[in-house]
DNA sequence: ATAAATAGTTGACAAAAGCAACTAAATTAA
DNA sequence: TTAATTTAGTTGCTTTTGTCAACTATTTAT
């Protein structure tokens, strides 16, 4: 038996409980889960039609036909006839629906809230994440670029998790040993220390405020930069992150004149590898080195910038 | 409109269309879903009573008997007159019974197994963290004592997510500024840098593969030690993982035969100022600085040893 | 010893859901 | 443009699912 599907039915079988959708009347009221299902998609969409709902729920259109002549009677639709198509009716909450399902609303956040009222602020914040995380996992559109936010200030924590990232990662795929997070926090601690606002940076993109993907310019001199930290979680690869990243970054080394821009990295990092060569990065060293538990080049790339 | 319950409610109708658990045939078998959960009720339990079936289900009793009826003429079930009392019948699966309900487990895990073919290595061992994650702040039982483990190897990603901690712990709560992240960062390189596994040690209390609290021992000279980086994620305090932590971090001392251990502090950290003096720490120095932002005192406990 | 509670069965019934035939309009093919 | 096909919605009929209350045989409480 496979652990990782028995665990996600565990938690089926938790949450099928806890969501309480099981009883034959919805949170005690007149109406069952299938009749609030439909009253659902009728509040949410604008226009909706009869058969629409039998499509997004699944049921029989013979039910639903009855269902919404029922509510019909009890007055809390209104069914207004389809200007473009004379079969059809559109479908929307009567003044009354909508007084019902709002008081079912609260009835539904009455719930949760009670459900959650003994989590603190760490806890909540823990609880939406989580549910964000599967959400997204587990529905078929992935994570687009419009989904990500990109920012430069640094908040307490970024640096911390951002020296995670490295050690998560490349500790996973390529098993670096620690020599090299601790390389990584040197690193940082250097770049935090000689931190000028005008001629140093670091971007972030993230995905649902947790950090996915992050590269930084530090400068050396007056006339050369130093581009560090390219990295991205590996579940975010192939959305066009990485390239926005050492887009920006170039595009500040521009801005602020910098005449070289310059970055080390080693011949195992092969994703990168091509955008580098792509923004126009160019072999100029490569050295073989026995580091890490590895055997490896250690290579410098560079950007002329005019 | 409360965000928090508003996003949860999301989740919810997206979970219960994922679980896909409302049509009336379970996963296209003959059974419907409260005649599976039966079944799995009398899989589970070694021995199980119609009545328990009834109360763990919430179902009529009344049709938990015609249903068990109509098991026993299925033959999938047997039911076997209870020796303590002869009202109440014992039901098993039978072996058809038994291929019966592996056929279905079958078909829930090839379906659990197809939602997740597309996630990789990552993306799973994420599913499964947030659906832990979610099942445990939303059942009555909190995390235990039992439930965390601890360890002082140090693993990839394990400072960098310590140093994450410490900015997103007291970003959060106390409002320090950047500083005290580039501050934990400066320690920390020192303290790898200075590592010595005979004499410095770092303590991980970890729930469910996340690192929750640390403590580590720093060794200043031959004789005396530092107490550095206590930290408790604020959703496990109360466990006593901060004493544990504590506890093992000066034992430690005790064994490596240092004569003194001290910490330094600010007045701001009254969670752990308790725990310290229990320990047996004085204050022994105390300054006002104005620092990060802040105005506070830096104060140093010592604790003797011998 | 008696009353109250409990395990399980059964009849009667109501509610939920599915199936198929039908009407009327819309779309497509010839 | 007409005929064939598809689609939105309705309705009759049926099965499935679930509820309620009355009943028997036992067990538990007093």
């Amino acid at each position: 038996m496979n652990t990782t599907t028995s665990k996600i039915r565990s938690f089926n079988r938790f949450y099928t409980s806890h969501l309480d959708i099981l009883s034959q009347h919805y949170l005690d009221s007149d109406y069952s889960l299938t009749e609030v299902r439909i009253l659902y998609e009728i509040s949410e969409s604008k226009i909706i039609t009869a058969q629409k709902i039998t499509d997004i729920l699944n049921l029989d259109k013979g039910y639903v036909s009855r269902i919404i002549k029922r509510f019909l009677k009890e007055n809390i639709i209104l069914k207004v006839a389809s200007l473009e198509d004379k079969r059809a009716f559109n479908i929307e909450l009567s003044t009354s629906g909508k007084e019902l399902l709002q008081s079912l609303n609260n009835k539904v956040e009455q719930q949760i809230e009670h459900k959650i009222e003994n989590l603190n602020f760490f806890e909540k914040e823990n609880l939406l994440n989580s549910m964000h995380t599967i959400k997204n996992l587990l529905s078929e559109n992935k994570p687009v670029q419009s989904d990500i936010t990109y920012r430069h200030e640094i908040n307490p924590g970024d640096i911390g998790y951002i020296i995670y990232l490295h050690g998560f990662i490349y500790g996973n795929e390529s098993d670096f040993s620690n020599e090299f997070e601790k390389y990584v926090i040197k690193t940082f601690y250097n770049f935090l220390e000689n931190y000028s606002p005008e001629y140093d940076r670091i971007w972030m993109a993230e995905y649902n405020n947790k950090i996915v993907g992050c590269i930084a310019i530090q400068h050396q001199t007056n006339e050369e930069a130093q581009l560090r930290w390219f990295l991205l979680d590996p579940t975010f690869r192939g959305l066009g992150i990485g390239k926005k990243l050492l887009n920006d970054a170039v595009g500040f080394c521009r801005e602020k004149k910098f005449k070289n821009v310059f970055l080390l990295t080693t011949s195992m990092q092969d994703t990168a590898l091509e955008m580098y060569k792509k923004a126009g990065f160019t072999l100029t060293e490569s050295v073989e080195v026995k580091q890490w538990g590895k055997t490896f080049r250690d290579e410098r790339y560079d950007l002329k910038l005019e």
